[in-house]
RNA sequence: GCGCCCGUAGCUCAGCUGGAUAGAGUAACUGGCUUCGAACCAGUUGGUCGGGAGUUCGAAUCUCUCCGGGCGCGCCA
């Protein structure tokens, strides 16, 4: 309908073309959106005020002309010129009802589109080191990107989601060597914990493992291993050199037994990831290995392009990029004093890999506290030839954690709700990734534990779940009282459709696919999440309102029909979500 | 100090990219279950859109400037 009264209006623009009142040689884009208020009609256009200032005329001398040269369209009531100029279409009630038809003749497929024509994007969220546990900031990144990769896989685009684990460098040696030093506490060893080394208790417990399986095989006398450390940061040293020292003490002692240890972390603690973001609903394409890019020369490869184009240079030991070149605010070292790369070298042959992979554009998801690597990331493909719009970073605030008025630490300290799994245990999936959902990305964000558990009116979640599980109550209603149901005829009584709540339903079944394509379009899961609340709303004031399982049959499958429309849309939208669409709860 | 994000009803947030009288949820109050599920519905109260200036027919939205909050400015990842 909106397509078409934007056609008919292009009509009209084009016949008053030669007409002096209209301003030459000035396009403007015809835009009709649906009138916020029903007082205003069905759609409206701002047409005439957009063209009445290149026209240096009234607007509303301009919309008459415009109206008067409108072609007629049967299902156009009336059209009012209104305020300082928009120009109001009122619609016959019933124009609109074959959408209930498209809804049930598409079913699942209802709300995606072929926008996307296939192009390859590449969505890489999460990406938390593998040296602990998710936590709750990572929840709000996993629900984000899993609902935009969804979203755009609805609209027609390949996606292809990923996960890059950071499995090498220092981080890692960090991580090992604190899990053998939890090992030798566990075999009798007493001695002091790095200050920089992992704290968590899940270094204990995958210590522990390690120690009912080898033994005594990594067993070394606390004396010999903290013989000539230098002190750690509260003994007036500094815990970088400290730790440092600890890890080359633990690769030196365990030799070739420091790969096993190594192994078991990562693999035990990867495992425990992406059995949480499964759980969570969430499954990769990819599951990208930092080590494996190392191990295929991929980053050296990627220092000695950027080094053959002239960005690389040596200053005080070590290698630079000179980013500050190509918009960042500084240079950035690559290659450190000790011969290390950092962690920004490998992630240049990593970008450098994606876009080798020939994805037409790459979508990168990180916390908000990353932001300021963004412009030495672009700075980074930008001197591999390539440009940097290809890649769009998207940025998640934090989330704030409060359990009513309290707000919850989130140190790791504390021990309370650090993790992603506590929160699903808590709240459930459905509510957890409602609530990450529903605030936009900039957004910061208060979640509230409280109100999440809430079974009741407070959660906005029960509310779309309840309007679904009521749907399907009605039919087993139905059944139950052993009344068949015209799927054909009530398509043909849809003109009966006429109550008030019945057309704002059929005009919320009309903007699915719309929502669909702008949420995708601007990344913004949220404007799926309000849509769904608002059909939700016109679904129980309609059920409040009015009775579906009656006798007038023609009237009773007309309704059912368009309930089941309201059912599909909210399976469909919540399937987006990553949300179950529950038939009774 | 510089950079990014944010500031809208008591609280949590929308506001469709410059449009009509700024909207939801929640809280408070009033009413509705013998009728398809009350995890629901109907209604009332509640706003100098952080302050100020500018741009124009028109600003919560764009520009500038202050104020307030969050985050970043490592040879950490």
């Amino acid at each position: 309908m909106k397509k078409r009264l934007e056609s008919l209006l292009e009509h009209a623009i084009t016949s008053l073309k030669n007409d002096s009142i209209l301003p030459q040689g000035i396009t403007v884009k015809i835009g009709v959106e649906q009138a916020r208020d029903t007082s205003h009609g069905d759609f409206a256009t701002n047409l005439a005020l957009m063209l009445a200032k290149p026209a240096k005329s009234n607007p509303r001398q301009l919309a008459e002309k415009i109206v008067a040269a409108l072609p007629s369209d049967p299902d156009v009531e009336k059209i009012e010129i209104a305020g300082p100029g928009f120009i109001n279409f009122f619609i016959r009630a019933t124009a609109q009802h074959d959408i209930v038809k498209t809804v049930h003749k598409l079913g699942s497929g209802f709300g995606q589109s072929t926008t996307g024509k296939g192009r390859k994007i590449q969505v890489e969220f999460v990406s938390a080191n593998p040296t602990g546990p998710l936590h709750v900031g990572h929840g709000r990144g996993a629900a984000y990107g899993s609902t935009v990769a969804n979203l755009l896989a609805a609209t027609g685009f390949e996606v292809h989601r990923e996960y890059y684990v950071n499995d090498a460098g220092r981080q890692m040696d960090i991580l090992t060597t604190s899990l053998w030093l939890r090992y030798l506490e566990e075999s009798g060893e007493a001695m002091q914990f790095p200050s920089n080394g992992y704290r968590g208790e899940y270094i204990r417990e995958i210590a522990s493992e390690l120690h009912k399986k080898y033994g005594n095989d990594f067993h070394y006398a606390a004396n010999l291993v903290m013989e000539n450390i230098p002190a750690d940061e509260p003994q007036g040293g500094d815990k970088e050199i400290h730790i440092d020292a600890l890890v080359e003490k633990a690769k030196t002692l365990l030799a070739k037994n420091y790969r096993i240890i190594a192994k078991a972390g990562i693999n035990t603690i990867l495992a425990d990831i992406k059995g949480d973001l499964a759980e969570f609903g969430i499954q990769y394409e990819e599951w990208f290995s930092e080590q494996a890019l190392v191990d295929s020369g991929a980053v050296k490869a990627a220092l000695e392009r950027l080094r053959s184009e002239g960005y690389l240079y040596e200053k005080e030991g070590a290698t630079w990029f000179s980013s500050s070149q190509l918009g960042d605010e500084k240079d950035r070292v690559v290659v450190r004093e000790n011969g290390q790369m950092t962690y920004f070298a490998s992630d240049i042959a990593y970008h450098m890999n994606k876009l080798d992979r020939g994805y037409d554009e790459i979508i990168d998801i990180w916390g908000a506290d990353h932001h300021g690597y963004v412009p030495r990331v672009k700075a980074a493909m930008q001197s591999l030839g390539a440009d940097p719009n290809r890649l769009s970073v998207l940025l998640v605030q934090f989330a704030v954690l409060y359990r009513g008025k309290e707000k919850v630490q989130m140190s790791t300290r504390s021990g309370e709700f650090v993790t992603l799994r506590q929160l699903r245990n808590e709240v459930g999936k459905d509510a957890a990734r409602f609530f990450y959902v529903m605030r936009k990305a900039e957004q910061h964000m208060d979640f509230d534990l409280k109100l999440a558990t809430s079974h009741s009116n407070d959660n906005p979640v029960y509310y779309v779940q309840y309007a679904h599980a009521r749907i399907c109550s009605v039919f087993r209603q139905l059944d139950e009282k052993n009344w068949a149901r015209d799927l054909a005829g009530g398509m043909n009584q849809l003109h009966l459709l006429t109550e008030s709540h019945e057309i704002s339903l059929v005009n919320s079944l009309i903007r699915y696919p719309e929502i669909v394509e702008r949420a995708a379009h601007q990344r913004e899961p949220h404007q799926l999440v309000h849509y769904l609340r608002e059909i939700a709303t016109h679904f129980h004031t309609y059920y409040n309102a009015h009775q579906f399982l009656i006798d007038d049959s023609q009237l009773r499958n007309a309704r059912l029909n368009l309930i089941e429309a309201v059912r599909q849309i909210i399976t469909n939208g919540l399937e987006i979500l990553g949300v179950s669409a529950p038939e009774s709860m």
